[in-house]
DNA sequence: GTCAACATTTTTCTCGAAATTAATCTGCTT
DNA sequence: AAGCAGATTAATTTCGAGAAAAATGTTGAC
């Protein structure tokens, strides 16, 4: 089975809560909600255009998403940045991403290696480092990108691993996003993946795991290096970026 | 810095959102609210004596924890127990602690090896294993073996390894609250807690990650053999315990 | 007897207003 | 001027009623 862990909330939301938390984490994530602005209720609610209690009701799945954060008495706000913090995500990464891939290889069957070499197809073929590409088919690049990782752990079968892992890709995501990062570190990320994917068919999970490490390590030190210590302890209120 | 795993929610409650989300919980992680059965609003309403919003932004809290489900357009479910689900939790108890046990034997200074000291001797004080208690001391002897292993780990300081382990310590609870564990397996669980205890002052990661998952193990395997699979497909609704 | 379409009931979801609490301002005293 | 008490404003939290959707029950045709 295939999971989407970047955006559990893909699917076509029925409810007009699900609608306002996926409006709202994609306003989190790409910053145009900035970190640790207020998010006052009344503002929110002429934004997306809904009533109190139903936005209270998605930035409440948000806070346990670790993406908002709600004090006592004194409403929410979005969740802070800092080195640290996504110092620590990336450590869960490796840690998760390992754990499920150990447990790929040792389980894996046919339609699992199938599963791989397609998606690394799929990747191959518009990959930014082999090939000019827009920014429009950046965006494609990275949901290929994102699949051919889930395929490498399809095989694995912990439900609680993957929600764990969603967790972490979307703050992982919204530090990505938040950084701008450029890309002048050389690198051959292409041959990286077709590494990790020949150890992984090779059945060899120290190998895999250790080149797992590194390419989820380079794909974070572009952040480690720009990211300055976040915003002043002021960060005033409803901040809303462009 | 010491961290409350087992109830992060056991601070005052200065909302009423909380204090419901605090009551849901311990009548979900008891089995008061039998899993799978129906949360219907109307009825938990006068339950616990508050307005629909409030109680169902307290059930969203427990949404993205694991304890209560929630499907499109058709309301709230106590989550459903397995024994597959039980054993993927307890993998991932294993990883985490082990983990972070690994980072606190690299990192622990001097007052994080008095900590552990000081839990285990508060912990052996009382244990039922050495001598005889009462079960109103049970829940105290709970209490500080919870403290001793959260001193164990105290020296690893990435907040989201603290927080999903957080998660799990709650779906374990709720499975050795809902089996009835006999304690005929002879154990001697105080020696076990010495020798974890021995390994880690000592910085022997290998050994304290090796005993400590077969603590996990040997703790859980109980509920591993008594844990018939779950209830039927119709576990009808607001089935209330007792 | 089976099935489908419609009507009714039940339940979930959504909204805006009211109550509670925190934050801000004003004026007074030291 | 600084500090404090009370009053005013602003924000958060809470509630219950109404709208929307699903589940249930009924009727009628084949």
């Amino acid at each position: 089975m295939l999971h989407n862990l970047v955006d559990p909330s893909e699917q076509p939301a029925k409810t007009l809560v699900e609608a306002a938390r996926a409006k709202l984490q994609m306003d989190i994530l790409t910053g145009t909600l900035a970190p640790e602005s207020k998010l006052r209720v009344e503002h929110l609610k002429s934004r997306y255009g809904i009533g109190s209690s139903t936005l209270r009701e998605a930035l409440t799945l948000l806070v346990t998403d670790g993406l908002v954060t709600s004090e006592g008495q004194r409403g929410f706000r979005v969740a802070p940045v800092s080195l640290a913090d996504f110092q620590a995500i990336t450590e869960m990464r490796i840690l998760l991403e390992t754990k499920a891939l150990h447990q790929s290889i040792e389980q894996g069957d046919d339609d699992w290696e199938g599963r791989i070499v397609a998606a690394f197809h799929r990747l191959s073929k518009l990959d930014p480092y082999v090939k000019d590409v827009d920014s429009d088919q950046l965006g494609e690049w990275e949901k290929r990108n994102d699949a051919f990782h889930a395929s490498l752990l399809s095989a694995c079968d912990n439900p609680w691993l993957f929600r764990f892992y969603g967790t972490l890709l979307r703050q992982s995501s919204r530090y990505l996003r938040l950084s701008i990062h450029d890309h002048t570190v050389p690198r051959d990320v292409h041959k990286e993946h077709r590494m990790i994917m020949e150890a992984t068919l090779n059945r060899d999970a120290e190998a895999a795991c250790k080149l797992t490490e590194d390419h989820i390590r380079r794909t974070v030190s572009v952040v480690s290096l720009l990211c300055e210590d976040g915003a002043g302890p002021d960060a005033s209120d409803a901040k809303v970026a462009r």
